[in-house]
DNA sequence: TGCTAATTCGCATGAGATGCAGATTGGTAA
DNA sequence: TTACCAATCTGCATCTCATGCGAATTAGCA
């Protein structure tokens, strides 16, 4: 995802308004590890801006997705996860706490896929499902 | 998945009792290849045993994937899918009409995987996402 | 045949997300 | 700087999917 500078000009040139709110997620979201969820951005954001609406926030959110500046993961958490690295990745979530990783795949065109039936695949997710090191230690 | 009678005896065996309306549901789904959501099940449960609750098909669905009988999908289509093939398979999706197939994947193991971060993996899901040889038809 | 724990049903509830409309405001043009 | 208008924000209603709960029912055993 691009800088809020740069976001801000982006939307500006596609005639799009840059309020306070979006200017304040685009900061939260801008190098943002933590695979946050709507809700969660919400509540940061309220800290700064109490009053800002969990609406807006989902409306925001949506926005950099439909323009390709951040991922809407679905990774069977509940709730949906924002991601603003837009570089080919995969993702390993803790099964324990929930945290989430990027996760860098190489070898997957060598994978062979039989039953594909036709289908034209034109987009591959691979989900890791683990615990990270910190449950683990916690879990003894 | 196994079949209605191999069932029916775990069931008995574990203490469980056998209703018809798990019968019914043990039929719908046994060697069912269509990954039906449990609305879909219910909906045609209700055909065969008006009055069945849509309650009751969730339950006996929970407790089969519980019992490793099916698996529970999150596919990323809004309602879990449920899918009686146990072997170790993953999936794809039509974008357009939401039909999945079973897909068998060799070589996963070639996998060069970075960022993992000390996560202890357990389980890998692959989901292809794509369009179906008639939606690919229809769009024409 | 009767008992009792398991099950079913149906309604209430909860999470996550989106639709909608009135109030507000950013950005442009005068 | 001011005025205008479309874009946006907010807050509430609504929707889908799923689960909790308790009263009524029933499977399976003695």
């Amino acid at each position: 995802m691009r800088s809020p500078a740069e976001l801000t000009e982006m939307f500006r040139a596609n005639g799009l308004k840059v309020t306070p709110q979006r200017q304040l997620i685009f900061r939260l979201m801008h190098d943002n590890e933590a695979h946050p969820t709507a809700e969660s951005i919400y509540v940061t954001a309220s800290d700064q801006m109490p009053g800002i609406s969990l609406r807006t926030v989902y409306q925001t959110l949506a926005d950099l997705a439909a323009m390709g500046e951040l991922r809407s993961l679905d990774l069977g958490t509940g709730a949906s996860r924002f991601d603003p690295n837009t570089d080919d990745h995969h993702h390993v979530v803790c099964e324990m706490c929930g945290d989430v990783r990027d996760v860098y795949v190489s070898g997957s065109d060598a994978l062979h896929i039989e039953g594909l039936d036709g289908f034209a695949v034109d987009s591959t997710s691979i989900l890791f499902n683990g615990v990270c090191p910190r449950c683990a230690v916690a879990r003894d």
